[in-house]
DNA sequence: TTCCAAATTGAAAGCGCTTTGAGCCGGAAT
DNA sequence: ATTCCGGCTCAAAGCGCTTTCAATTTGGAA
């Protein structure tokens, strides 16, 4: 059933049918009623090929998802992000269209998008500093929404960050209020924009206390369980091992767990961590009491907040760019306590 | 850039170009070459609405996923099988579009997408017994294809799936050889399909040697590593407590892992575990000898494998309903171990 | 030399919608 | 009675592409 037939049926032409439905003020109110009802009676819904190719606009926003081709690796954070974003746009009555394709294909994916017109706005995924996509996408002209910042981008863009380097300021000044001095970090790869900041965070916190950090407590890896594990287990077989972490992500943390688990570490008591948690929904950190103390952070609400944003931008395009930095929880959890060998304790 | 323009730069008809593009074979080589050339040089694409209007095909496929008010879960085995069938598209022309619903709009959504000609097929993920999505489409003439299977369809249709029960029944008789009879499932909601072929796959193995499951040893939750941990934590407080686990997902699994090292317990000496593991990128089951005995079984090859599905069926619509009954493998890892106290080892 | 088929190109219609510009009608204003 | 205006409705153009049908040219075959 297409408008004509509609049209047709009613008795009426397509363009008063077409305006009783978009909610034209010039159509008797009558027409409107009976036109919606026998819409609704032919479950009618305008061809959305058609709709966009007269009114110019795809109602439809890209995300594009690239995967290394060494580890193709899906970012455990991507599935609750887009189902924040897709709930707005679901609201907005705004499709979403997702691309997998491999780094190299990424910039022309970009393009594509623009020149066949199948998007009006993408949302940039994982940024990384200096990253290319934000001045290849003002080029072309396509909105777009940052999920994260890019460190070095010359001009303005949008974007919604957590505030990552503060985050893990926290969170390091947290573990040195409780006495640990040797604080392992166990980053995400730090070519991620994010990952730098949350470095950057540690570092700072250390050295405002005039600790010097250790670059064998540093590690930058792809957020695994196994990643995490590999990464304590050497700290801690280090000479002079950690008594912390602070570590980018849940999953890591877990295999943090096992690998302290396996050298009879408990968590809390011997050996304190301090997690990132994006609230990922089936990766809850506990019901009551947190299993792990944490950085927390919704990737889900990020992705509505993103969303929204982009759909603005799209609606004004005169708009200058938009930024939104969201604060970190730092909430108290199971996985922290006093560092059982510290000075200032050992006094008391 | 559009067909026009291009064309009256070449001195041609839109007619000429378009065929060119498309590899019409009756376009002389050299203006072909020509029209590539321009083309390229001026970054040419074809506005997806215009080509999908005048064809009638959308060049896309639609996943839906609906959540449920109460727990807003995300499944987490979606992201994967997205960048498996993500991979398909791409390669193939075909665009993927996501729409994130409310449970109760699911039904709309799929009408909407067949009356709006926004797809061309879609994927049905997380089946239920008795899925009405099934009928439906069937109903309104969209193809799809079925991610799992639902006990209980009335006519055939296109899946692709685990054989859940037979893993299931495999992983049991593992821990029953093993000397294991008290045998806990932590199984996902059993109105999933899944979960109730898992479930048969479970108690089958266990009647195979006449043994009376205990209904106290068995759950049925969304699959977290809370709900992983309670599940556990609650059978080892039994009077009777099982000697091992058999888990639906890796995420419950650590959960049980948590709860048995909270009583002290070790995989795969004190306590032994089965889990199923479908291999999502970020979730690795270790780099070497596996932590987990599992029963392995990629999400991401099915969705690669459902989405060639869809677009065969797509391209000859009257192809007859096709079926992939994939076997997992089951893997031996270090959780598992004889039972210290069964009888039979008792004797040697 | 004439004619036909093959090769190549183009004009125009059509996909299903929106939107501009115009038309019609009844009643109020003149 | 004429004019004007508001309220409604419609015809037709246009969005950018594909595809049918027709036209033109060319190279032999007759």
């Amino acid at each position: 059933m297409n408008l004509k037939e509609l049209a047709t049926e009613l008795g009426l032409s397509p363009t008063t049918v077409s305006r009783a439905l978009n909610g034209y003020p010039e159509v008797n109110e009558d027409t409107r009623q009976r036109v919606s009802a026998a819409a609704l009676r032919h479950n009618y819904r305008p061809n959305t090929r058609a709709k966009g190719l007269a009114t110019g606009r795809a109602m439809a926003i890209g995300h594009v998802i690239s995967m290394t081709s060494q580890h193709e690796m899906m970012n455990p954070v991507f599935a609750d992000f887009i189902a924040g974003a897709g709930e707005v746009y679901s609201r907005a009555g705004y499709e979403m269209m997702l691309s997998v394709v491999r780094d190299e294909d990424e910039a022309q994916t970009y393009r594509d998008l623009k020149a066949r017109g199948t998007v009006d706005g993408v949302i940039v995924h994982a940024p990384r500093a200096n990253d290319p996509r934000i001045g290849l996408l003002t080029g072309i002209g396509l909105p777009f929404v940052v999920h994260g910042r890019s460190t070095g981008a010359r001009a303005p863009y949008s974007w919604v960050d957590v505030n990552n380097r503060r985050a893990f300021v926290r969170a390091t000044a947290l573990l040195l209020d409780l006495g640990h001095s040797r604080i392992g970090l166990v980053n995400g790869l730090e070519y991620m924009d994010f990952a730098i900041r949350r470095r950057n965070g540690y570092l700072e916190a250390l050295s405002a206390r005039a600790i010097t950090p250790d670059p064998a407590l540093r590690r930058s890896e792809e957020m695994t369980e196994g990643s995490g594990y590999r990464a304590a287990c050497d700290m801690l077989a280090l000479a002079d091992p950690p008594t912390a972490f602070l570590v980018a992500s849940l999953i890591s943390a877990i295999g943090v767990r096992r690998a302290a688990e396996d050298r009879g570490l408990k968590l809390g008591r011997d050996l304190s961590l301090v997690t990132h948690d994006d609230e990922l929904s089936y990766l809850g950190n506990g019901d009551g009491i947190p299993i792990f103390t944490a950085t927390r952070s919704s990737v889900r609400e990020a992705g509505r907040l993103s969303a929204a944003m982009l759909l603005d931008l799209i609606a004004d395009p005169a708009m200058a760019p938009q930024t939104r930095l969201l604060e970190a929880d730092l909430i108290m959890g199971q996985s922290t306590g006093a560092n059982p060998g510290a000075k200032h304790l050992l006094r008391q």
